[in-house]
DNA sequence: TCCGTTGTAACAATTACTGTTGCGACGGTT
DNA sequence: AACCGTCGCAACAGTAATTGTTACAACGGA
């Protein structure tokens, strides 16, 4: 599996913001995440305009622009990042029709399905258990270097 | 994600090895394989070059050459497979180390893999209750065409 | 009007997967 | 010894997703 780190960057992101904020920003720039994350100002701005689309940030245009959540950290889970950066199931069926005449190639599909639906579901249960507030909390427990 | 087919395809191949070797064959050719999944026989011997390395099949070479199980169908899980065919993590980390001085830079990805390492471990146990048997039984339950 | 930031298109680079061709190696069978 | 079907494997093209980058129009407060 091609594993990307989409959901990663997004966490990172709004964990970012919602520290930025109870510092008393009002607004983050695209820039000033990228900075931490390490990567380019459009890669995040692309992202968080997928998480804009899932209701989770709102931006700013204009002077003084710059994003900002749309709903509390505690509230928002590793599953609504999930859904809002990652389109396709975990494992893919076959990309051509398997042979309908093969015993094995008919029944694989409808077999294999059920399976792949049942570890989904349990992945979607297990990322709703995180919030981003728990993230951001684990995030600063982490130890630091000593000076 | 970029999802892939690996995991189903090898199943499918283990599947459709068993059920020929019940019905009194004793090796089963890639081009059989193949023509099941619907691919090309290069294709075939790639994967189960990958689940012989793990100890799953075995191959003849030779006249009369071709492949059969190492293992019962009802001692392989899908695990066994997963491990087999697929490398890598389910979620990736930043490709490029985010900015260590920043509070969320530096503490993100041991929360991250704290929190990853929980999901592939239920993903694996999960995966572990399924075994080859069960797919087979499965694929040969799926309802057929009405003639 | 100025200016910092978003929004978005366009493109290159990288990586993974899939499909395909070609051919040497193997090892029963004749 | 020769034959022949199959594996083993390298090499390459095509497709697709992700990531990084440049460029520039649009926005909107100062």
């Amino acid at each position: 599996m091609s594993a990307n780190s989409r959901l990663t960057i997004a966490a990172h992101a709004l964990a970012w913001i919602g520290l930025y904020q109870r510092q008393g920003h009002e607004v983050a720039t695209s820039e000033g995440i990228a900075a931490s994350v390490n990567t380019n100002p459009v890669v995040i701005r692309r992202l968080l305009g997928e998480l804009r689309r899932a209701g989770l940030v709102e931006s700013r245009r204009g002077a003084g622009a710059g994003w900002s959540l749309a709903r509390e950290l505690g509230s928002i889970t590793l599953l609504d990042v999930y859904e809002a950066v990652e389109p396709g199931p975990l494992f893919a069926m076959h990309r051509t029709t398997p042979d309908q005449g093969c015993v094995v190639g008919h029944g694989i599909q409808p077999a294999m399905r059920d399976i792949y639906q049942d570890i989904e579901e349990t992945l979607r249960h297990q990322l709703a258990g995180v919030t981003l507030e728990k993230v951001l909390t684990d995030v600063l427990a982490a130890p630091r270097r000593p000076l």
